[in-house]
DNA sequence: CCACGTGCTAGACAATGTCAAGATAGAATC
DNA sequence: GATTCTATCTTGACATTGTCTAGCACGTGG
């Protein structure tokens, strides 16, 4: 309310925000590769040199940007474990799992800019903490899966980079939409049951 | 032997080989994101657009990049589909997953242009039908799996996609050295056996 | 009413992608 | 052997970008 006079505010009220948001979009528009901070400045209504003030330089806007989107992925990965509560350990992993892939799909930009902008997540503190936070709930998916099922002859830390992987890397096809050729008739929905369906095969050792 | 007079030589004699290897320097010293057409056509030793005679522009060189580095894994992938002729076909799978994600992690920089350099892939007409050309060894793979199993209740199509996706999934987390916290202490080889070694509860089913 | 700091602007610089125009050398043609 | 021809490379220019330095605007506290 207080910063929607017209254009010539001096202090724009909420430039992070107005900047992160313009970048969802320019990545939608243009791809991650073509985000700039002029660009980004120029949408939010402000001078070329102002997201320099918010965010150290350019990494470290999409750094603010992919922070945001570690959040809510991890928002959307717990709703994902809590609503399959009912269900066994197993069916919470694919739970999780699922959400995952439909965040890539969904949320395209966060994904883009969170896995394959080239950032160095570990060189940015607080983004580092972010990612492993949402990453926790896959991992207690996982320690769920070990407690519950008795899996003694398999190391856990294999079942959760097992599910990581399958995750992620059905998510980086599908926002590629890099099917096998003469695969995409299927929806996304199709893989996403069918991949995570086939880790149902787990049943069959204890 | 021609073209290695000095330096001011008209004609270089293999310029798009040359600039395709300052490209691969440049993306292990500085990331794929950090190519530019004026660097590699500097460590070329040729003038800042020479490059465009070549490859019609950045994303074109990008993706000429990345066309060779398809041919290679296409090659890899081949080799190692052939050296497991003995085992089953689901040991064949396992050895064409095992040699993706190998390829990942030992020509990093050919997997990251291929995969998180933003190129549009079906628009580059000769890359993408390069790239359809190295995922049709895994397909076939999996066509052996599906033929020789008799998996009369799996789509194959999900199987393919299903070990496609573990195999990039795996390799992106590799190269992002992004293992989940406190994993990172086994290497990749570790979870490499350990993940493909999970498909194998595949025998459960038939 | 005045310092004062936060939030932004303004101007400059080197680097980049891309385009247009020209130079150079080796092959083709006669 | 001289003359075109063509692929290959150079030179120069321009708009755009990231980043740096200096300075301006405005609300707050004295």
């Amino acid at each position: 309310m207080t910063a929607s006079r017209d254009s010539a505010v001096y202090h724009h009220g909420d430039l992070p925000n107005a900047l992160l948001a313009a970048v969802g979009e320019i990545v939608e528009e243009k791809g991650a590769a073509n985000v700039s901070l002029r660009e980004a400045a120029r949408r939010a209504g402000v001078s070329h040199s102002a997201p320099a003030h918010h965010f150290k330089d350019k990494e470290g806007m999409l750094a603010a940007f992919a922070e945001r989107g570690f959040e809510i992925l991890r928002g959307e990965l717990a709703t994902a474990r809590e609503s399959a509560t009912g269900g066994s350990a197993l069916d919470r992993l694919a739970a999780v799992g699922t959400a995952y892939v439909r965040f890539a799909v969904h949320r395209t930009p966060y994904f883009d800019v969170m896995f394959r902008s080239g950032i160095d997540t570990p060189s940015h503190e607080h983004l580092h903490a972010r990612a492993d936070s949402a990453l926790a709930v896959l991992m207690g998916a996982v320690g769920d899966l070990i407690s519950e099922g008795g899996y003694t002859e398999v190391d856990p830390r294999h079942v959760a980079v097992y599910f990581w992987s399958l995750a992620h890397g059905l998510a980086s096809l599908a926002v590629d939409r890099s099917m096998p050729p003469g695969l995409d008739e299927l929806t996304i929905e199709d893989y996403i049951a069918g991949v995570f369906g086939m880790s149902q095969l787990f049943n069959g050792t204890g």
